[in-house]
DNA sequence: CGCGGTCAAGTGGCT
DNA sequence: AGCCACTTGACCGCG
């Protein structure tokens, strides 16, 4: 089992996902972004490593506007070295990595600029784990999209645009996570018989909208589409719910007592672990210990 | 130098 | 009808 946080360190002074107006655009400043961001992510890599924090969600904002038209600029080439530096870091480390294309991602949206854009976005996030010489275990994570008010077609398109449109780079990495309204974990067992990527795991989510699965159970439906020698184990995100707040809000900091309870929970089952709380690696070390007191490590 | 409106992109539930 | 939440706030113009 591995634990991580996602995207940002906060005791760092410096972040991984700079960025800037797509007014102010510039090749320099595309470049000298992207120098920035790179060397921060590094830095966040020493301090995971340091603190046994092996499981990493890297910001989609590495490269800003890596997948907009007015970027014709070669980055890849531009950062080739540095990336698989980076990769080397990660490999000799033993880290698990994930990345979460964001809410734009939508692959099954009935508008097709929206999915020509979306594939782009991809692209993008995968190509930065093939510049790091990444195996498939490492992941894309992206929700189902839409519903659109008739979720079994809207299920069908996300897979056809799968079959038809996605390059195979981007379909070895895909999976898909369980939302915390329109598609539950059997919708993504669907969407798993129709395209065989593996499901991202989330509990909170899960609290949200279900189909009446136990936690552990629903634990259990997704680590078995995971195919341990082509994905490695299971993903999931953990999070609980912020009190007094919107349904699916993310709390500020972890209870280490509902932490201990889920683990208990899901005991002997094997996984690695995204701490979705908002205080990130303060949280994240507090689990590590939790984990490390019940023997997951 | 700090504040606050705004920023490439989508969707749906809640107020 | 608009706001808010979502993997992560960060930028930049203005006072």
């Amino acid at each position: 089992m591995k634990i991580g946080y996602p995207c940002i360190n906060q005791s760092l002074d410096c972040t991984s996902s700079r960025t800037f107006r797509l007014a102010s655009y510039s090749e320099e400043r595309l470049i000298e972004t992207v120098a920035m961001n790179l060397a921060c992510l590094q830095r966040i890599l020493e301090y995971n490593v340091k603190h046994g924090l092996l499981f990493l969600r890297m910001t989609s904002g590495l490269v800003p506007f890596a997948s907009h038209e007015i970027n014709q600029y070669n980055w890849q080439e531009h950062f080739k070295a540095e990336f698989q530096q980076l990769g080397k870091y990660i490999k000799a480390n033993h880290m698990r990595i994930s990345m979460h294309p964001d809410q734009f991602v939508v692959l099954n949206s009935p508008n097709p600029n929206t999915v020509k854009n979306s594939i782009a976005e991809l692209v993008y996030q995968g190509s930065i784990m093939d510049l790091m010489e990444l195996d498939t275990t490492a992941k894309l994570q992206i929700h189902g999209g839409g519903a659109y008010g008739d979720k079994g077609s809207a299920i069908d398109r996300f897979a056809e645009v799968y079959h038809t449109m996605l390059p195979d780079a981007v379909k070895a990495r895909l999976c898909v996570e369980n939302d915390d309204r329109t598609y539950t974990l059997l919708d993504c067992l669907r969407l798993h018989e129709l395209t065989g990527i593996p499901i991202i795991f989330d509990n909170l989510h899960h609290e949200c909208v279900n189909n009446g699965e136990p936690m552990r159970e629903a634990v259990e439906i997704a680590a078995s589409t995971w195919e341990p020698d082509r994905d490695g184990i299971l993903m999931m995100d953990y999070s609980a719910q912020a009190p007094a707040e919107r349904k699916g809000k993310h709390v500020q900091s972890i209870s280490e007592q509902l932490f201990h309870d889920f683990l208990a929970e899901t005991e002997g089952l094997d996984m690695d672990i995204m701490l979705e709380i908002k205080d990130k690696e303060a949280s994240a070390l507090k689990a590590l210990e939790v984990a490390k007191a019940l023997d997951r490590l």
